[in-house]
Order: structure tokens, then C-alpha cells, then sequence
DNA sequence: GTCTATATTGCGATAGAC
DNA sequence: GTCTATCGCAATATAGAC
């Protein structure tokens, strides 16, 4: 049983999500160029027609598995809880966010869009608004908030949230989209509390107070 | 004249050269799997076998174009000026390490390495050790000094270091990569002074002295 | 030039749903 | 029985490594 397709026939929208699910691990796992029409029939079984019939083409079949594979991953993603202290959200909100990143299906769509992009500008385009942009969209609008409040003293509230995500981020994500090393759960969580303090005493109001 | 080949013969290391040149730039244009060995061949000119007698595959003929061009881009990330303050050491190095990131041979590289990764994976290490690798090595020795002076209040030299870095680099980078935008030199700048304003504040000893 | 891989299609047979 | 999706299998065409 190493397919995942089983004997059993499938008729209408279930055939359609065999092909998706086969064509996600495949696509994912080589890349568009390499990953091959004939692959995906082979794991799903059935007929190369079918499979055309669903999908009229390589570049379509390809879409919907990005588009599939992006709302399941980038889902995660929540704006930060209004209440609550700057701390908490920012944690929350960081950890939140790597996890993303770090999670087997933010890792492989990274690269695929990566990859991509030239060839599938809208794609690419998406996948940012609804991953890293939307990200710092939410986390801005929270600052601008505590901004108003004076709370926390940013010039741009819009670029301090990129840069904090960004700095969570460190080199940790490009390390494991290279394959280079795998993070243990426990560096992440260093680096997000660590990120944390130090941009929250970079933002302090004027005195030398942390935080609250 | 929109071929990179003169009608000149070469001999040697020449027609190595020229190959190469012709090699970069359609491996990094088309990535690995849509560039061919042909176009590289009908780009330079001459007989496929000397195209193979230099370069026994197409894998070895990337590696090589891989090699040359990181090294070209990847020199201009240099160790922070030890002497000095920490605002213009953190300035100059933020302001070097986005620039080689938003380089054309820059984006053009990330974009390749990551995309081979999987089936480079010799490179990819390679890459990332002598590219951001360095770069965060080279800023965690500096906060090392600086943290044993004193200067800086800093719990994990490394990390706070890929976090700078992380910081400089906000979205920006990829935006640009995925070509959703391009910055403009001034948003760059902005950026990287607000990244330094809010590390250094975050940083500091312990009054509320900025800087300095 | 050779040989392989691969996208895409043609067409007739078939099988479950109504 | 009529539809419609599916199947099987072959054919076409092109590209690309070597």
C-alpha cells in the first residue's frame, strides 16, 4: 500500500481530490519542472484522460494545488488579541508565525513560490498578500493602536512590523528551506522571546522601562 | 548583435569563460530545469562536444556557474569596522547586507539556491554558510566585543545578530524576489535606519540612553 | 544525430446514477 | 435507457541531454 490511491473507483468531485492530493505531495516534493503529468496519473490511477478532464492542463493542475496548499498552510495566521499586554501578543504572534514558516507545508510552499514566481506572477503575488503581508498588515494595525495609546513609540508602524517579523524570523527559516538544519523547538522559542524583549525595550515610550 | 558570442575564436580557458558567461545568465534567468544545454550551446557558438569537454554535464556546468557568481556577489559582505560607534558599524552593515540582497546577481542567486536546494544540497550549504552565514558570524563577533565592554546588553550574540539582520531585511527581500515590487533606495534606507533606532534602544544597558 | 522523457489528445468501450 | 464520468490504450509532437 505505498499508493495512495486505493481500488476503488471514484466518480465527480472525489476523483478531483484524489488528483489534488496527488499531485500536492508530487508538485511540492520535485518542483513544477520536474514533476511530471504521467507521475501524478500513475500514483492516482484511473485515466491520463480524466485526469485532463479536470484539469485541462499542467499550469492548472499546478495552481490548484498551490492555491489548496496555501489556505491550508497560511491559515494560522490571526491578527493579535486587542487586550491583553504587548508582551503576550507579540509572543503569541511571533511564535504563531514561524510556526508557519517552519511547518512542512510553509516550508515546500515557500520554495515552490520561490521557484515559481517568474512564471506564475498571480500566484506569487497571492501567496505574499495572504502570507507575509497579511501577517504584518495585522501586526501594524495592532502597533498603530498601541502607537495612538503611546504605548509604544514607532516612527512607522507598518515597517516595525515587517521588521519584527523579519527579525523572528533571524536565519533560522532560510536555513531550513535549504536544508541545511532543522531548528529544535526549543531554539525557536528562544529566538522568539529574545526578538520580543529586545524590540520591546527598542520601542519603550522614552524611559528605561520594560514592557507594561 | 543580440547573441553574447562574437564570431572571435577562442582557445582554452576563453571559450570556458564564454560559456560560462552565456551559462549564468540562463540558468539563473530560466532556473535549472527550463534551461538547456542547448540554448547555452546556440548562445556560444562552436561545437556541443567542446561544451562538454569543459563541463562533462549540465549539473557540473551549474555547479560552476553557481561557484562564480555567488562568490561575485557575496563579496561585498565584510566584517563590521571594529573601532568606530555601534549606530554607523550597524548602519553600514545593514545598509551592505540589504543591498547584496536586493542585487540583481543577489535575488537571481537566492532565488536559484533555494529553488536546487533539494538537489544541490552541497551548494546550498555552501551558499548559506558563505552568505548569510557570514554575514550573522561576522556581526555576533562584533556584539561579542561589545557586550563584553558593556556597550550593549545582548543574552545570545548569534541570535541577536540574525535578528538584526532578519530585521533589515523585513519583507522587502521578498517582495522583490517574488517580484511583487521592487524598493525604492529611499524605502531601503528608511528601513534600515529604523531597524538600527530600534535595536540600538532595545540594546542598551540599561538607563535609557540611546546610543553612544 | 540518437534516444528518452513528457505534455497533450483521440476514440471507443464501460459503468454507475437517475 | 440515457447521461455523464471514467477508463484504457495508443498516437502525436516536441524538447532536450548527451
Amino acid at each position: 500500500m505505498t499508493s495512495t490511491s486505493d481500488t476503488q473507483p471514484r466518480r465527480g468531485w472525489e476523483k478531483r481530490e484524489a488528483i489534488l492530493i496527488a499531485a500536492t505531495e508530487i508538485f511540492l516534493r520535485d518542483g513544477y519542472g520536474r514533476a511530471s503529468m504521467d507521475q501524478v496519473h500513475s500514483r492516482v490511477g484511473g485515466s491520463k484522460r480524466t485526469l485532463y478532464k479536470h484539469f485541462p492542463n499542467k499550469e492548472a493542475l499546478f495552481e490548484a494545488v498551490i492555491a489548496k496548499v496555501s489556505s491550508r498552510a497560511l491559515a494560522a495566521l490571526e491578527p493579535p488579541s486587542g487586550e491583553g499586554d504587548l508582551r503576550r501578543a507579540l509572543l503569541k504572534m511571533g511564535t504563531d508565525y514561524v510556526n508557519v514558516l517552519l511547518s512542512p507545508d510553509g516550508l515546500l510552499l515557500y520554495r515552490a513560490m520561490i521557484s515559481e514566481a517568474p512564471h506564475f506572477a498571480k500566484l506569487a503575488r497571492r501567496f505574499f498578500e495572504d502570507g507575509p503581508g497579511r501577517a504584518s498588515r495585522y501586526l501594524a494595525d495592532y502597533f498603530r493602536e498601541y502607537k495612538a495609546n503611546g504605548i509604544v513609540d514607532i516612527s512607522d508602524p507598518q515597517i516595525a512590523a515587517e521588521q519584527f517579523l523579519g527579525a523572528v524570523r533571524g536565519d533560522v527559516h532560510l536555513a531550513a528551506v535549504l536544508g541545511v538544519r532543522t531548528p529544535s523547538e526549543q531554539l525557536v522559542n528562544a529566538t522568539v522571546s529574545q526578538a520580543v524583549e529586545t524590540f520591546i525595550r527598542g520601542t519603550a515610550p522614552t524611559s528605561g522601562k520594560v514592557g507594561e
